[in-house]
Order: structure tokens, then sequence, then C-alpha cells
DNA sequence: ATCTTTATACTCACTAATTGAGTACTCGAA
DNA sequence: TTCGAGTACTCAATTAGTGAGTATAAAGAT
């Protein structure tokens, strides 16, 4: 009934990018999606679950759907942004990630479109994850230097995302400069 | 119908910890979940979802409950570990996890309760787990040598997760010292 | 000429995971 | 005396996720 739902997109904002150049229809993106050395890499989404996010983008807003009837098949539903939709995934590939159990996929998801977008958004995509991480970092740093009561365990899960995080920022390191030479 | 249901428990076991020593009921495992300093640091659980895990250990034979009648309240389910739960507890103690997505809660709850069992059953998970990490850098090794026609952005999610994995094996190098430090 | 795959493009019904909220009582403090 | 906090759960509802199915056409096999 009311009108604004609770909208808890996040991850799906990933397939955006497949409609930025061109309309395409659910298939159509589930292919792209399997496509070899591509997202299907960091993210792998089952035909109806990919409709089901589909529509939970449509039902928010951010895409519109034209049915295309063939004779004799099923009708496409040809997906194209809408202008809502088109800042969404803009705002979506520039924001860094707010916790680390979202590095595996959504940064890299992020990372994989802020690329085909070109060097300026790739380096400011990392530049601000890295930021992100160095705010996690000192939070942590913090909790580890007032921790006089604590528990070796506590200790080792704070140092175990300690190391997870420092890794991060040097694979971000990593990006830079493999992005940059292969821009040269 | 079929006696057999696929169940897929895994994360649950860290539950069946609390009830090695004596029957607890569903609340008061909440509360020592909540505990600072233990378990609830990597793992969060609302209540509602609790007592649905429960049910769910207790359905595969892994616990049992005794019902407790209290005049005047509800009656307190005081669960406790079947035959079944007890193998099945410690065998998931000492099993690695298989797979990187797992390490964040999955394995630090495993130590939590390896680590409660004392210096030899944690020394052996996280040889274990050492073991298994090794092995997912080696096949991601194999991987990176035979990219000859690899994407960059296929690359870096290799370099990505070598990263997190290498830093858990130094993670765990970690946690071996501190345990041998906190026997002496 | 017919028969079987394979590709196209979705839909449906179901189970599992997760949450918010409620219930029904007691006890101690203001 | 009433208000909040604690005890010990339960329920209904929402979301996520899966397996299987549908209907058709074109391509290839026998």
């Amino acid at each position: 009934m009311s009108p604004k739902r609770k909208s808890n997109l996040s991850i799906e904002h990933a397939l955006l990018g497949f409609i930025q150049e061109q309309p395409l229809h659910g298939y159509e993106i589930h292919q792209r999606l399997q496509a070899a050395q591509q997202l299907g890499l960091v993210w792998h989404l089952k035909q109806a679950h990919l409709y089901a996010l589909l529509s939970k983008l449509e039902s928010d807003g951010l895409i519109a759907a034209e049915l295309i009837a063939q004779e004799a098949r099923p009708p496409r539903r040809l997906l194209q942004l809408t202008a809502a939709g088109r800042e969404a995934f803009a705002n979506w590939v520039a924001a860094p990630v707010q916790h680390g159990r979202d590095l595996r996929i959504e940064f890299l998801a992020k990372l994989f479109w802020a690329q085909q977008r070109g060097a300026t958004p790739t380096e400011q995509l990392i530049a601000a994850q890295r930021d992100e991480c160095r705010m996690w970092l000192d939070n942590l740093r913090v909790e580890m230097a007032q921790s006089t009561d604590t528990t070796p365990y506590a200790l080792l899960v704070l140092e175990f995302r300690r190391g997870q995080i420092e890794a991060m920022l040097e694979w971000l390191d990593t990006c830079e400069s493999a992005l940059a030479s292969a821009a040269t």
C-alpha cells in the first residue's frame, strides 16, 4: 500500500550496467553474466533469481520494460534504464562498500563497471574505497589500543580483520598500477 | 515423508558448543551468544532466528529437548546434545572451512570452540585450515599461470583472492604464537 | 522425412532464511 | 502502583533462492 517500500538494493545495481548502452532483455543479461572473465567471475546468479532481481529493480523504478511481441515466441521484455536508474547506477559505481563482507563480491562488481567506464571513474572508486578501508583500520586500531581487558580470542578476531583490510589496501595499490600500465 | 532431508547445517553447529557441558534453554544460549568478547563478536543472531536454528538442529537429531514446566511462565525447553550431536560438534570443530567466504564467521567460530577445548584441538584446527588455505593458493597460482588470454580484470580478481588467502595464512601463524604464549 | 537437441525467453511453485512484533508473566525500583 | 526490565518463547510475514517447467524454433542427426 505505502508507496515507499524499504528497498534494500545494493548488489542488484550491478545489473543496471548491462543496459547502460542499449536495452536488453533478461535472458540476454543472463548470458552476459555467464560470459567468461567478466562479472560472472565474482557473482553467480541462477536464471530465476536474476528475473526476480530485475523485477525488484523495475518496481523500484530503476528500469522500465517494453514488451516486444514476437510471433509464436514469448514476448521479450526489453529493459532499459530510467533516468532514476541511470543516476542510481552512477552513484552505486562511485560509492565504496561500507563493510568488509562486501569486498569479495560487491566491490569487485563495482570495479568491473568502473573499469568499463574508463580510467577516471576507476581511480576514483579505488581512492574512495581506500579511504573507507583506512577508516576501518583506524577504528580497529583504536579498539585494539583500548584492549586492556581483552581476551586472547577477541584480540585474534581484531587481528584477523586487520590482516584482511591491510591485504585489501595493498591490493588496491596493485589495482591502480595494473590499470595505469594498462592505460599506456 | 522421506526420512533424509538434505540438511545443510554448518555454522549452526557452533550452537552445539553451548550445551556441551550442561543443558541450556534457548533464551540462555542467546544471552551467552551476546556476551562480550565471545562468539557474539563474530556471529550475530536475532532471537527468533536462534530458535529457528535450534529447531533445525533438533529435527536433525543433534539435540533433544526436555520440557521443564514452570508455574505461571512458559515452560523451558532444556536442550541437550544427543550422541549424534556430540559427534557432529567434534567433527565440525576439527574440520577446516572449504571456502574463503566462510573464514570471517565460521572459521572464527570454530576457533572459538577449539580454543575452549584446549591447546591441542586448537593447534590441529589451525594446521588443518593452513593446509586448506595452501591448497587454495596452489590452485590460484595454477590459474594465474595459465592466464595468457586473461583480461586485466580477471587477473585482478585472482590477485584479490590471493591477497586475502595470504593474509589468512599469516594470521594463522599469529594465532599459533598467540596461543603458545598464552599457554605459558 | 522425422526425431532429437539446443537455444530462446520466461514463469511458477516451493522451501529456506530472516525479521518484527507479540505474548504472558514476574520482579524490583520510583 | 505503575513502569520498565527481564524471562522464555512463538507467530506471521517478508525475502531470498532453487528446481523444474513451458512453449517454440532452428539446427543437426538418422
